[in-house]
DNA sequence: AATGCGAATGAGAATGGTTATCATTTGCGC
DNA sequence: GCGCAAATGATAACCATTCTCATTCGCATT
């Protein structure tokens, strides 16, 4: 099950905007942006999208299953493309580090637990906090 | 190690607006608590703490180690009694009803993965969503 | 029990991320 | 090129939460 690699196939009439931020998604080495961020890239490169819709395109594009969207400890939601293959995060709590990760024995785990307790998953969000190792992460100090 | 039990050992005088949030976590059925939840609460019961106090008295709290704050799919945070015992949280996407669940093989996969990476671990959220079995639950339409 | 003072509270303004409104512009089938 | 629904930009509104500041309270000391 793939996904859909331009936006017609999404249902979504390709416009400026769009093409704008698709492309940054899948040219800037962050996987993961906010809405801020994108925004100031955009500009910084003079490419001038107004936030209202870089927010409405995002939320577009998540609901068309392009990106991820999630719910790190800060309080702005963070995109990424949407690869098809499920994976949780490792967060740097010093600096915006993010790792990924993909564990088959807690995916197993998480869905006996769901199971014994009578639940159906829809999806989870596991992310774990922590200090990196980076050379210029603050925590380094 | 244990929570302190009272205000005083935790720093913090004891005032109205604090032990009645305080006895509030302590005696509702509802273990998971919202800052408006408590608001609503609180008036319904004649009890008339000012918003401002409530979200001050909580976030004291959880600076204190009383309560734990968490972020579950809505945008408000939520609050639970702190008992000194680590769990991760199913939670339904339909109604509010939250079940907690404690899994000593996925901790360990998760202190695993972050040595792998580096990371020196400070905490984890795991949330899974998902539909529950509750009689009255709206997903049972 | 009255006093005094720093801490706590209440009311409402302010904030920050996000969404809604609405006039104007644009993509795209004809 | 035309026409119109859909998309955009500018800005107001929203909503959870925090801040400001005048008033009140807890509590230690007379
Ligand atoms: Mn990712
Ligand atoms: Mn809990
Ligand atoms: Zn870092
Ligand atoms: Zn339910």
């Amino acid at each position: 099950m793939h996904q859909p690699k331009n936006l017609q196939s999404a249902g979504l009439k390709s416009t400026t905007p769009r093409l704008k931020i698709l492309s940054l998604f899948e040219n800037s080495k962050e996987r993961h942006l906010s809405a801020e961020g994108i925004y100031n890239i955009l500009h910084s490169s003079g490419e001038d999208v107004s936030l209202a819709t870089v927010y409405r395109v995002l939320t577009q594009f998540e609901q068309a299953g392009l990106l991820l969207r999630h719910h790190f400890e800060s309080e702005k939601s963070v995109f990424e493309l949407n690869l098809g293959k499920h994976h949780d995060h490792i967060v740097c709590l010093q600096c915006d580090h993010v790792e990924e990760f993909y564990d088959t024995a807690i995916e197993a785990r998480q869905k006996k637990i769901a199971a014994d307790h009578g639940f159906t998953i829809h999806e989870h969000s596991l992310y774990i906090y922590a200090d990196c190792t980076k050379r210029n992460c603050p925590n380094k100090r």
